[in-house]
DNA sequence: CCACAGGTTGACTGACGAGTCAATCTCGGG
DNA sequence: CCCGAGATTGACTCGTCAGTCAACCTGTGG
């Protein structure tokens, strides 16, 4: 007897209302019950889905990490230039913010940017990103694309730096938003790390 | 009469141990007593100079950050190349590292990488940092030294958020460490900001 | 119509830790 | 030698929440 869903998806309603609590009051001030409650779900329940309120948090990051990275290896399997490449994995990271401000925002906030509290769990999977970035930057430095003044793997920090940083400033209303600011900044971050600020 | 302080200053007694607590479980994980054992102090006393364990972050945070503001101000006082200042505030910060890793792991981790919850407080702080690297990028683009594509702010981003990046390798273990690296890193910062990747 | 499995409920417990406070100490000045 | 102000102590209070659990639904198959 196979499991029978039922007809609304209790688990992910907790997910999802789960992912606008943590964007809109953190993960650490948040109450297990403020979950329950968005998700219009009684308390217990979010315990019959997930062992604690972190396995939520991890959930939400897992699912949404291995997208981007399965987007990343894909990127790198086309014969394109490196330049495109990267550009393809900046649109990848500001299209997804732009299609789900809150997910990034705590993927970000809470995980990837909490290297100490939960990105400790996940520095891992956080650290294939990197290598993944890196090898792109190290076969475009042996094809003679990119210069080796810089190392690989420091290249990819650059890079991925500079989009946390971009999406950080979104995410704090620290820098404009929009379909305009979204693309310009793909073009940004690609032209700095690639061409340089020199004249 | 004036105050007179004890031949060994307990607050400062208590603002060091901080650190080492902070930086070894983490501000969110450790306890307040955690903080008075490692100061070899009575619980009450650090309640005795601030008024809560968040005062005691935030007084760690401000009193680095001034140094660094000032720093900056200065090095943009001076009458060198955008890439020079570029290259003097990051041997700034990078050597604020290698002299007191603790501290700066405090500061990145629990403040700055933690913008919605304490970097909230601090944001105005943070984003004079920003401003005034924006303003070196923005005066050398006028001067012609670097090339207007991208904006000065954004540059602003990419430049402090590779450092960040760094930063955050050194404290999770990701990246190598020591000096030669810590100089490396310095120059790698500039020269891909500046230089960029492309041969 | 019943039985049963899994979904759903929310009151309750137990631990934990920030912040309080009254008592005690220390030391310089009168 | 005594007094008072500020420094220092640590046991205690008090609210908060993560996680538990026993009871209660719901719908499916026999």
């Amino acid at each position: 007897m196979a499991t029978a869903r039922p007809a609304v998806d209790k688990r992910r309603m907790i997910l999802d209302a789960a992912v606008r609590v943590f964007a809109r009051q953190g993960f650490h001030t948040c109450r297990v019950s403020d979950i329950a409650d968005e998700a219009g779900v009684a308390y217990g329940l979010v315990y019959h889905y997930f062992q604690s309120k972190d396995e939520v948090l991890d959930t939400l990051f897992l699912e949404r990490w291995d997208v981007m990275l399965e987007a990343i290896r894909e990127v790198d399997a086309q014969a394109v230039s490196a330049r495109d490449k990267l550009y393809a994995i900046a649109s990848f990271i500001v299209d997804s913010y732009r299609h789900d401000p809150d997910l990034m925002k705590v993927i970000i906030v809470e995980v990837t940017r909490a290297a100490n509290s939960f990105g400790a769990v996940h520095l891992g999977k956080i650290a294939e990103a990197y290598a993944q970035i890196g090898g792109i930057v190290e076969q475009a430095q042996r094809s003679g694309e990119f210069r080796s003044t810089v190392s690989a793997q420091f290249a990819a920090m650059a890079f991925y730096g500079a989009i946390e940083q971009v999406l950080t400033g979104w995410i704090f209303g620290t820098l404009d938003q929009g379909d305009d600011a979204y693309d310009r900044a793909k073009e940004y971050v690609v032209e700095t790390i690639c061409g340089g600020l020199n004249s």
